[in-house]
RNA sequence: GGUACUCUGGCAGAACGGUUAUGCGUGAGCCUGCAAAGCUUAUACAAGGGGGUUCGACUCCCUCGGGUACCUCCA
């Protein structure tokens, strides 16, 4: 598998060892998630699911940065420790991606939890004089790594020249970076240069290559973490062990909204929450993989929309493929064959999840097409269901089980509408469907027989 | 201003040096008691502008232009 890499800008081949260890920038844990947040997690999700698939162990850290200014600022606005802050919103990251089928990480560090680790890591940079203590941190010197802007492409003269920041006098030179600011309150930890917190990158380089260890497959996260971020979680990384941090940088796109990115700060977020209670997990999912990661991805409720007549075609695809019973058969192995292998090339190839949902519905037509001919036998759709079945499941596509009662009542009911349409008691067979129709069960009549479907219950529909 | 990404039909969106997917939408038809869903079929002047390389470019190069992101809050 292929995976373009932002550091050298060409793409590399994930390591073709028996496990894959990805880590992935989370969230900070002060607000609720939006759809952007959404976005990267899915598109990491469905690379591990794939890589999962294709019988690779992977082990996939995420972190909680659980210590920052805005969760001490949110706290100081609500009154309460900034601990609750991030309890909280780290519980809501939970509600919101076990509902979008992500399946969790293999561990979720939090920045609070390994102080210790960071602290000894600061102590090893400043050993080697790449760290210095000062009026209020601790500082890295951009100027003891030569390769500082190798992974942004930013020129070190450049960034001073162009720099807008405040120039903190304390500092050495305007480009280097807290690794430990000093402070009194809030949350604060005692260390050898003094009591205060972590700067905000020295978390993922230090957990990292704790749960890691060094020069491990993939480090990813937005296209926004790009600079400062990550520049900088090399630049301390590699300093500190004097080898390659990660092997691939992989980089998600922003999603826009109206044409501009979606942002806390800009006030035009939509959260997970909100998008979940409207339109549920899969359409999100479709919508976010709708495209490729890397570019941009413009929100809009045409474009969910769209994915929800989709959604329906797929729903359509999986109760034709267990309603099948047609004593016709016609030889379909091949093609699905093909299906499948195309949509593993389509993943192979930098994670091309828009040709790969090409293939998915290829195998949807082509079930729906038989079905609506009458041809769809047993034996072809246990083949199309084990296909469908893996496609969906690294997609992370779920259509919602149903208990036997439920269906035991369907089925009853149908057996009710086809005697009244038998005897043309319409308005009778009209009234059963309705029925049907409110608890989202629609019907498929078919030249023989009448199937249904349970429909997942979308709010936004009509 | 610097850097990166991007500009494909009404919309979304891939691949590819020669045939320009796919989906949505739209039209027609099939099926139906009527619907719905589905299927079949049709539909599109498609490549920001201008140069160049080439027998041939949407695909490579140059140039001009638009958009977005980042340039110490950010997924």
């Amino acid at each position: 598998m292929n995976i373009q890499d932002t550091l050298s800008s060409t793409e590399q081949k994930v390591d073709n060892s028996e496990k894959i260890k990805i880590y992935l920038c989370g969230v900070t844990v002060y607000d609720e998630s939006h759809i952007g947040h959404a976005r990267t997690i899915i598109v990491f999700d469905v690379l591990r699911k794939y890589l999962e698939n294709k019988k690779k162990e992977v082990e996939l850290i995420q972190n909680f940065t659980d210590v920052d200014d805005k969760i001490i600022n949110r706290a100081n606005d609500e009154g309460i420790p900034a601990h609750e802050i991030s309890k909280r919103y780290i519980e809501n990251y939970f509600r919101d991606f076990d509902q979008l089928n992500i399946k969790r990480a293999t561990n979720y560090p939090k920045a609070t939890e390994h102080i210790e680790d960071i602290i000894e890591f600061i102590k090893k940079l400043i050993e080697k004089g790449i760290a210095y203590p000062s009026e209020n941190g601790v500082y890295f010197s951009v100027s003891k790594f030569p390769e500082y802007g190798k992974l942004s492409k930013k020129k070190i003269d450049e960034l001073k020249s162009g720099s807008r920041i405040q120039v903190d006098e304390t500092k050495k030179d305007p480009l280097d970076f807290a690794v430990w600011k000093f402070s009194d309150v809030g949350p604060t930890w005692e260390s050898p240069w003094g009591k205060g917190r972590p700067g905000w990158h020295i978390e993922c380089s230090v957990m990292s290559m704790k749960y890691l260890g060094g020069n491990f497959d993939i480090h990813g996260g937005g296209r926004d973490l790009i600079f400062p971020h990550h520049e900088n979680e090399i630049a301390q990384s590699e300093a500190h062990s004097d080898g390659k941090f990660a092997k691939i940088w992989m980089h998600v796109g922003m999603v826009t909204i109206a044409g501009e990115k979606m942002s806390k700060s800009l006030g035009n977020t939509k959260s997970i929450k909100y998008v979940l209670e409207n339109w549920g997990p899969n359409i999100i999912r479709l919508f976010c993989l709708s495209g490729h990661y890397s570019k941009v991805l413009d929100y809009s409720e045409e474009m969910l929309k769209e994915n929800l007549t989709k959604w329906r075609q797929v729903e359509t695809c999986y109760f034709e493929l267990i309603h099948a019973n047609s004593d016709q058969q016609e030889n379909i192995s091949e093609k699905i064959r093909n299906i499948s292998t195309e949509f593993d090339k389509s993943l192979e190839d930098d994670l091309n999840t828009h040709l790969a949902l090409s293939s998915f519905f290829e195998l949807v037509k082509e079930t729906n097409r038989l079905a609506a001919e009458e041809k769809l036998g047993i034996e072809n759709s246990l083949i199309i269901k084990k296909e469908f079945e893996r496609i969906a499941q690294i997609l992370g596509l779920n259509i919602p089980e149903m208990s036997q009662e439920e269906k035991q009542k369907i089925d009853n009911l149908i057996l009710n509408r086809k005697k009244c349409r038998e005897q043309k008691q319409f308005e009778e067979a009209d009234r059963i469907r309705d029925q049907l129709n409110e608890m989202n069960v629609e019907l498929i009549d078919h030249k023989q027989k009448t199937i249904w479907m349970k429909k997942e219950k979308i709010k936004s529909e009509k």
